[in-house]
DNA sequence: CACCAGATACAAAACGTTTTGCAAAGGGAA
DNA sequence: TTCCCTTTGCAAAACGTTTTGTATCTGGTG
């Protein structure tokens, strides 16, 4: 490995003093130097394969241009990577590079790998979850700039970016109603989390929005998985009067829904639609027919948490905000007309 | 924010110089140290907080203990967390951390961002494909330990690592004739890469040596994904002797060989069987009874990949190897006994 | 008692930048 | 010509560590 060129090697090799090389460089101080002058710094350092030490600048400028994200889980879904390439295309954007961590529900480890970030001096941290939920921040992210992503908690003085769970769900629901359904069903995760309540909600006001009879028996609740999906399915489109349209809980869910269908010899969409929530395309686009189901917008969750944070270290003292991003519908082909 | 505690304000607190704290603090160097005075500067240091400046400590000893990993795409499987948290996991148990950039197809980009790489001093860089396939490395790289995941180059002097493929597509088969069968179909990959050629290479030899007749119009391809298994399925279980297995390229090729099976009115696995490559969760635990299937091992990579590097880097010279990772057998319930 | 070796601690230099304060050069006005 | 201002360039300090070379102390030995 040749030893890598400096400063000072620009700065020979152009016959001029460092000071006027990282001026050239700089330009936002290129008032210190002549045009004429500049252009020739900026030659040679292109001409020796110069790069500036990252390690030395940060350290002088107290400022490492380097961004933490600490992950829960990674592995499962595909979402996480989404996420992961949002935030880091946004960084890339502003000049700023990622460091991921990830730490299971392992919180003894997270602490040691957020005090890890610390010592590499991040200037901010990206702190996600893999599933909208709340959390507590952890006292080891105090003092550094922080943005929760796809995750809120109490504490106002912290940005945070989720999904607009609610109005996923209307999205969804004014969706099937708009292809003419009026008995439809929802099968909901059976766990206490927002987006439970907030597809819930959004379920309802969808309904209640063009007046439609809400059959309680329609909105049932297993595990939010392929199997709980299909059990519920299987209870709910065995009923004699059965809904014509499925909303499910997540595209897992709906996959759940897909296997009771055929089980059943119900096609899809003739004899039963069904709409998901993900765009988990791995699957959405796996499934006969395609999935219609709403997208949860990671890859801009993750840029957005990154922007928001620069723009916190640019510009300190902005009030914090809580956004929720929109969620767009994902037509493929498992929403038709109900049947007559 | 508080300003950072540094290495002389325990100096100070301790009553030491900054000298004898960072003795202290590195034990490798602990014998210029009385044990009770490191004792001492260990607690106040806890006391205070303290956590080393790594910007500075890399600047002084020319190590960023920062690694690089370049992905092309990340979003569309889960096999990217994987190996990122097979690589971040093995880094972290060294004392390193891991900088994530991706730039999907963009070699303009990548070459800028591993620029930026360069620029934080990683020390040494990670070169990942999703998909298993032969790379030509960059020329950015050029005296960086580098080392390649789950793909390989004609460069000898690299090391790399990438699944067994051969050995993965005979599992899956010895597996099949373990259960009886003997009329086995394999739906193969139309694309040229190394994964076509070395599970084809598997199966062929799993069933020579078994002296089972190969019957060529058993082994088809198709576009590795759901449709292109479902089109090929439904040729390959259409005819009168249909194979009584299915060795598929992959789980999503699988999914689509379940949906023909359905569509035909076969039950999985009383009247075929049917075995993927990938293990991919997401799909082998939702299908319906779950796949069995071989697992490609994304975390053992990552992991790998990662070890390797670090043994490069810390002890130089050594030649670089090329590594093959053993694929195991994830048996669910897709694969039964052939039908009399 | 004098000397020495070993143990322990410290001051200072170095890593590669950025930035501040100052100097030299150039040119216009008096 | 002299003076002063503006433009351009430089030397040196600073960022927070690690490490080398040296100084001091202790106690054991001749």
């Amino acid at each position: 490995m040749t030893t890598r060129v400096g400063i000072r090697d620009v700065a020979k090799a152009a016959g001029v003093s460092v000071t006027t090389v990282s001026h050239a460089m700089n330009d936002a101080t290129s008032f210190r130097v002549k045009a004429e002058t500049q252009q020739l710094v900026r030659d040679v350092a292109r001409d020796l394969g110069y790069a500036p030490n990252k390690m030395a600048s940060g350290l002088r400028n107290q400022r490492s241009q380097i961004l933490g994200l600490v992950s829960d889980e990674i592995t499962t879904t595909p979402f996480a990577g989404a996420m992961i390439r949002g935030a880091q295309d946004a960084a890339y954007d502003r000049g700023y590079v990622v460091m991921v961590v990830n730490s299971g529900l392992d919180s003894e480890l997270e602490n040691r790998e957020i005090n890890m970030l610390r010592q590499h001096q991040v200037d901010g941290v990206v702190y996600a979850r893999m599933y909208h939920q709340s959390v507590q921040v952890p006292a080891e992210l105090e003092g550094l700039p922080t943005v929760l992503l796809d995750s809120v908690t109490d504490d106002k003085s912290i940005s945070s970016v989720i999904p607009d769970e609610v109005g996923a769900a209307e999205t969804a629901v004014e969706a099937i109603i708009q292809a003419g359904h009026t008995r439809i069903g929802m099968i909901n995760n059976i766990d206490d989390i927002p987006a439970t309540h907030g597809r819930r909600e959004g379920f309802l006001n969808a309904l209640r929005r063009h007046g439609l009879q809400h059959d309680p028996r329609h909105l049932v609740i297993g595990q939010p998985e392929t199997t709980g999906g299909r059990e519920a399915a299987l209870g709910l489109l065995g009923q004699p009067d059965r809904p014509t349209a499925l909303f499910c809980f997540s595209d897992r869910v709906a996959m759940g829904a897909y296997q009771a269908a055929t089980a059943l010899g119900l096609r899809i969409p003739e004899d039963v639609s069904i709409v998901g929530i993900d765009n988990l395309e791995i699957i959405a686009d796996a499934l006969w027919p395609g999935l219609t189901t709403v997208a949860l917008p990671h890859y801009e969750m993750g840029s957005w948490a990154v922007h928001r944070i620069l723009d916190d270290i640019e510009n300190p003292g902005a009030p914090a905000v809580q956004t929720q991003l929109d969620c767009p519908l994902i037509e493929r082909g498992s929403l038709g007309p109900p049947p007559r």
